[in-house]
DNA sequence: TTGAAAGCGATACCAA
DNA sequence: TTGGTATCGCTTTCAA
């Protein structure tokens, strides 16, 4: 494999001068340039990118930390991140922390060990303070997740306003037994589920429902624990008669099951998603939901992101909240 | 930050030494050893990797090209490729190519400039001419996609047999006129598309049954293609009584389409997806397709990968095919 | 406009 | 068992 050295032997010129070529310096004469454009050419010459790395001190690569590739949430949430990323020619390393503390904190080596510019965080799994001390070996943004505690840049959802929206949405169609279906694993330190929890709550007490801890349900957030979900609430004594639940995986499980299960949506049970997905409009009954711009909060973090990086965050906000919206259809 | 000659100098010892140290070399003294890594500590001290691979000429990182990681068919052969990348301590660099031949070139440059230490193509978008040079600079491995022409170690399904078994079995129920649905765009040397197609026309033969080009259809791979799809067969003087889609995403969009137009899945027209996503038990009828074992290819593709990055490749097969399934369901 | 040489941070050979 | 030093391939200052 050719080096500088050949290229610059082949040219009869310094290595100096094939770099200068390299990254389109000035004052390298037409002439030289030429010759040198000439050697990399006859020596299928390209830049060995992880000497430039190490002589520049940068990677230009960003680690994304997500929970699971497969849940299509993150994926967009990824493409969305890729998108911008891309066009700056940043490039993304995906790491599955699958709900792993060990993981997290695997992959949040990458920073110390200089592998990538900085982290993107799209979930946390450990406790705040076991993760605060990485940011000391270069910038982390929370993206969807945050941490009050942090005092890190973040772009997020306005969680608490979606819980109440879906829940005052529901109460308005009649319903007073509301269940709530939140995550069940590697949620611990989830403020964005605690937020939504609340705002379910706020609704609840503005109408005087009282809250009912039996109606609260922990599951998996796939279609499997939408289906188990609804398995607990056929079980309890009193049964409810909407159900909240955390996204539209979820949702369509709870759909199925109930109609597995001779019951109507939303006559005998009314279902309520959250991420607006493309499944929503293709199960039926068709999904009522909470649309998150995820693509959006993808974009921004991800801008956000590679303008610390580079030094020019300066008209970034530290914490920036978008809002979320109710899309009514069919199942409640 | 601290280097590992900050390090040296702290411990009263060579460069040498801590490196030995860092690597868990022996003939290191444990006198030695616990000096070394007192100062590591104090110094909060982590290896730089980008000087460690320059030095070792390897990245264990693997690139992945995926058309777009929002399709769940590549978000679950990433989520394969990584689990057993992860494994053996690979980070894997995500590159979506959206269909387009200047980033997927783009992206083989990765090879050249040596920041990847392989790259597994899920996709083809050039001429395999324009792609085969590259391998010059790093192993190239086929995954999923293929091509006859190429000299690469390739995993991948038989999708003649995928598109021979899904048609004979709209035959078998008593279907002749049968439209296929194939990709519109970017798949110009999609081998797996014509393969799959040859098995639909194989079937045929067998049966009879005479090709109707205007019973082939081009179109998107997404639901919107598939709602597209079924626009086109209505629009068509006399129509098909079943179509066999080249994925669930399409078969979904399909029904959805039939039954905001008043027809009855199966009844008016039966659907094939391929795949198997979970989105196919979830839809209303649920659809019979052919089950891709998408996990195990990326798992195969993955280890052959980085055995042969690590030159211990030698009982891989040089082109392994994997076998589908049909599962039936009540959209047939 | 060009080149010599130091340096990025690690590893490994060869001596001691 | 330990250390000196060349080396990986590139960039950038300083001098010419």
């Amino acid at each position: 494999m050719a080096t500088i050295a050949d290229v610059a032997k082949l040219a009869g010129l310094s290595r100096a001068t094939v770099s200068r070529v390299i990254n389109d310096h000035p004052y390298v004469s037409d002439e030289k340039k030429k010759l040198v454009k000439e050697a990399m050419e006859a020596l299928h010459y390209y830049p060995n990118s992880t000497a430039q790395k190490l002589r520049s001190q940068k990677t230009e690569t960003i680690a994304v930390l997500v929970p699971i590739l497969t849940n299509p949430f993150f994926a967009y949430l990824l493409e969305g991140i890729d998108t911008v990323a891309n066009e700056r020619g940043y490039h993304l390393l995906v790491c599955q922390t699958r709900y792993s503390q060990e993981k997290e904190i695997y992959f949040l080596n990458l920073l110390k060990t200089k592998q990538v510019d900085g982290i993107i965080l799209t979930s946390i799994e450990n406790d705040w303070n076991k993760i605060e001390g990485f940011s000391e070996f270069g910038p982390i943004v929370l993206c969807n997740e945050f941490e009050t505690r942090a005092n890190v840049p973040t772009v997020r959802l306005d969680q608490v306003y979606g819980g109440y929206i879906g829940t005052r949405h529901l109460i308005e169609k009649g319903h007073t037994k509301i269940a709530y279906c939140k995550a069940k694993y590697g949620k611990n330190f989830s403020k964005l589920t605690m937020e939504r929890e609340l705002g379910y709550k706020m609704a609840l007490a503005e109408y005087n429902i009282p809250v009912r801890e039996e109606f609260i349900i922990r599951e998996d957030t796939d279609i499997e624990g939408g289906k188990m979900t609804l398995r607990k609430m056929l079980s309890l004594k009193e049964r409810p008669t909407a159900i909240f639940t955390g996204s539209d995986m979820v949702a369509a499980g709870v759909i199925t099951e109930a109609k597995a299960n001779g019951l109507r949506v939303p006559e005998d049970i009314a279902v309520i998603g959250f991420d607006d997905q493309p499944i929503a409009e293709m199960i039926e009954p068709q999904i009522t939901t909470i649309k998150q711009p995820i693509l959006e909060i993808g974009h921004k973090a991800s801008k956000l992101m590679m303008d610390i990086i580079e030094k020019k965050n300066q008209e970034n906000e530290f914490d920036s909240l978008l809002s979320l919206q109710l899309i009514v259809r069919a199942s409640t």
